[in-house]
This record gives structure tokens, C-alpha cells and sequence, in this order.
DNA sequence: ACCTGAACACCGTTCAAGT
DNA sequence: ACCTGAACACCGTTCAAGT
């Protein structure tokens, strides 16, 4: 409708609108019907570019995973022979930046049953930074261990003590929408005795934070900022394992 | 077939059949037409019992939470005022034992967008231990986010050194199965070398590994090994900080 | 109260047919 | 070579009807 088809259709191209249905609509919308009108073409035209839908995946895999290439590649670091944690640090808050643009690649990452060429080669890249470091392989290799996905710049939260975050969250056709008006109002004291009751640890650190923070500006969690005091301290950790000579 | 249908469907009966249909076929088997025939019914009936699938997807979390308390409650540990480490040690490696026995478990947590109050209860009990250990509630917060999902007794890894995991993996109709009947034989030496070309510190990483173990009695990644390295790198460094008095 | 059959609105995917 | 319409085999779910 918006624009004529043009430019015949491409693998490259079908993937580039996957990323950004997903970015836009949530990875619920993915589907090769949605995915199929949005490049302005019915569904069966996809499958001369792609395999199948599993390959979909794969390719948007690949995508952002080139893009994170391209993030540590640009990002300014020392040299990982003079201070391996400066340069560890910055490679991997740079990925992170990725992350924080596609919300739902970590998802798709961890659907993959079998592991993308372009993560090993990630990994690959995390090795040799820590071998310059002065790890030895043993070590390095407990390092990837340790860092899990933390090493690509997220890390799955099961749990946020932040109030509930809205917005979609999956496929969702939406339900659990009742009973909730009350919430913003008188409910919220009310809310916060009753989980004193029965979580009575957490509500005292909610508590404690919300003292501390009397400005408001920042949230509970400022994500970013445990993000890093998390991958501190595991560096740290790791570097006192080397200097031990494990 | 095998045993008449006695007893009345119920809540329960239906979200133990589903845990023992997910143990079994894997997660991707698990739809509504196939629960309602392992408990000798049609679809339509599980719908007096469950909302809709996200709600059998909410129950199983349920159960496996249930399963952890259990674990947890019974796992054998100091009291946390007296080695809070030990303490916390040993509740995560007793709710590790219930992950392991239902390997799609991490999967479905993490898939979750309404976080559990059986969730929060455990996170609640972390906090609890920490206090007890000498936390801050500011310190304990940090720990919760460096944990993550391993304070449940899991992490999700993007990317295995082993050998390729084979079996089933998803929702999975068999693909990906084209010419692959010379791995085993002269294509492994074969296929080293193509690594060591593309990922020259994973190669060495590997090589090293397979050299150190020549009885190859353990794998190249022994995992159980691998998170309680990490655990312990991290619970060093929370009591690091917390002696520094953060 | 609990279960059912038929039907609906979606999926991913195959196949024979169009240009 | 690339795209299409109709069809198939699955989903989750609704609804009116059975006992």
C-alpha cells in the first residue's frame, strides 16, 4: 500500500523486518502471516528465503549478534595485555547496549537448541581477551562458566523487585485484567502492609530503598547500575583466582 | 485404556499430569489436547479446571516451587547466623536437585511475566539468610541481582564447549538431520581442525581440557563443578564486600 | 456440576499452479 | 526464478448441548 514492491524480496530483507516486527510488536507478532504483510508479500513467498520459521529465529540470531560484533569492535578499551578487566568490561557493556535496543533477543537466544557459529565466535573473542589477561585455559574456561550470559551483556531477571512492569510480555491475547483499578489509589498502602505480612525480608529492603531515595529520581533497581556491580564483582573474583594460579 | 477413569478430574490431578507430561515428552508436547488425553479426557474438560494454558503454565511453576520449598526445608545447613554462606550454599544447591529433575523447568520460569508469590517467598528466604548473615538490606538487594536466577539453582546457558547435546530440544518437528552420518568417524579430527581455523582460543581451550583428562572419565564441562566454582566465586565476593561494610 | 462434539479463528507448512 | 491460492494438519478456545 505505503510503497510500491519495488526490490524483489531477499533473506536479508525478510530478517531485517523480523527484527523490526519484534522491536515494534513484541516477538508474539512473529508470525510468517504478520511477517509476510509486512514486507508486502503473502506468507508462502517467504519460504523461498527462509526454511521455515525456526530459520527465522536463527536469522534474527544472527543479525543481532552481528550488530553486537560491530558494538565491541567500535568500543573503547585498553588493551587487554595491559588491564584485561577495563577491556572485558567495556566489551561487554557495549554488547549490552544491543540488548537494551532488541528486548527479546535474549529470549530468542536461549529458545536456540543448537548454538549460533557467530556465539561461539563471541565467546571465542572473550577467550582472547582473558588469555591476553594472563588466564590460563582451565581458567578462562571456568570464566565463561561464571559469566553465562552475562558475558553477551544481560542477564534473565526472575524476579524485580520493582513495581509490576506493564506492557505486553509474549504471545498474550490479553486476560488477567480484573480487579485492578484500585491499585494506583488507597490500595497501595494497603498492598504494601499486606506484603510486609507475608514477605516481611523484602518489604523491609523495599523500605530501606525507598528512604534512601527520598528524591525519587532513581528507581528501586537502576538495572544498569547493578549490572555493573555484579560484573565487578565477578571480575574481581576471577582476577584474584588468576593472581592465586589457578 | 490402562486404568478406568475413577476418580473426578481436579485442579491438582490435571498440573501433576502436565509436570509428568513435559518430564517425559518435553515441554513441546505439552498442549491441551494432548494433557486432556493423559488424563482421559477431552480438551474441552481441562477447561473447568484451568483458565486457559498460560494458567497450566502458572501451575507447573507452582508445583516445581512446591518442590523447592520441600528441598530447601530439608536441605541440611548451619544456621545462616552462624555461617551464612554454608547456609545459603546448601539451599541452593538443594533447590539446584529439583531443576535437574526437570530440565524444561528454567524455561517456563523464565517465561513467566507475572512473577509468582512463590517466587517472591524464595527470593524472600535469600534476603532472610543474608540478614541473618550481617547483610545491609542495600547489600542484600545487590546480591539478589548478582545471583539471578542462580540463586534458584540455575543458569541458562547460551553456549555449551561440549559436544554437541543431542535429543530433543523444543517444540521440534525433526529437521536439521542432512549429512551428519560421518561425524562420529573420520570427521571428528576433521572438524577440529575447521575449528581451530575459525575459533583458535575456544580450540585451545578444548584441547587443553581433553589433554588434562585423559582418562575421560569427566566430560569437558562438568557442570555441577562449573556452578559451585561460580557460586563460590560469588558468595566470596558478596562476604567481601559485606566485611568492607557496604 | 461436570463432560462433550462441533465449530471458529488462528497457526506453520505443502503442493500444484500460475507468471 | 519467483510468487500465489487452496488445502492440510495442527493449535487454543467458545458455545450450545448433553448427562
Amino acid at each position: 500500500m505505503t510503497e510500491q514492491p519495488r526490490i524483489p524480496l531477499s533473506r536479508r530483507r525478510v530478517l531485517r523486518a523480523a527484527v523490526a516486527l519484534a522491536d515494534r510488536d513484541g516477538l508474539g507478532s512473529l508470525t510468517m502471516r504478520r511477517l509476510a504483510q509486512e514486507v508486502g508479500v503473502e506468507a508462502m513467498s517467504l519460504y523461498h528465503h527462509v526454511a521455515n520459521k525456526e530459520a527465522v529465529f536463527d536469522g534474527i540470531v544472527e543479525v543481532i549478534l552481528g550488530e553486537i560484533m560491530a558494538a565491541v569492535e567500535h568500543a573503547e578499551a585498553p588493551p587487554p595485555e595491559r588491564d584485561w578487566q577495563a577491556a572485558l568490561r567495556a566489551q561487554i557493556l557495549a554488547a549490552r547496549d544491543v540488548f537494551l535496543r532488541h528486548r527479546w533477543a535474549p529470549q530468542v537466544l536461549e529458545s536456540r537448541s543448537t548454538t549460533s557459529p557467530l556465539v561461539i565466535a563471541y565467546y571465542d573473542h572473550v577467550v582472547a581477551v582473558l588469555r591476553a589477561g594472563g588466564f590460563s585455559y582451565d581458567l578462562a574456561h571456568r570464566a565463561l562458566h561464571v559469566l553465562g550470559s552475562r558475558a553477551l551483556g544481560f542477564t534473565q531477571e526472575l524476579f524485580t523487585p520493582d513495581s509490576a512492569q506493564p506492557g505486553e510480555a509474549g504471545a498474550g491475547n490479553g486476560a488477567a485484567d480484573a480487579g485492578g483499578h484500585t491499585a494506583a489509589d488507597a490500595g497501595a498502602a494497603e498492598l504494601m502492609e499486606q506484603m510486609a505480612d507475608q514477605f516481611p525480608n523484602l518489604a523491609g529492603m523495599l523500605a530501606e530503598a525507598v528512604h534512601n531515595d527520598p528524591d525519587g529520581t532513581l528507581g528501586f533497581c537502576d538495572d544498569q547500575f547493578e549490572f555493573e556491580f555484579a560484573l565487578d564483582l565477578i571480575l574481581e573474583g576471577l582476577e584474584r583466582r588468576r593472581t592465586a594460579g589457578h
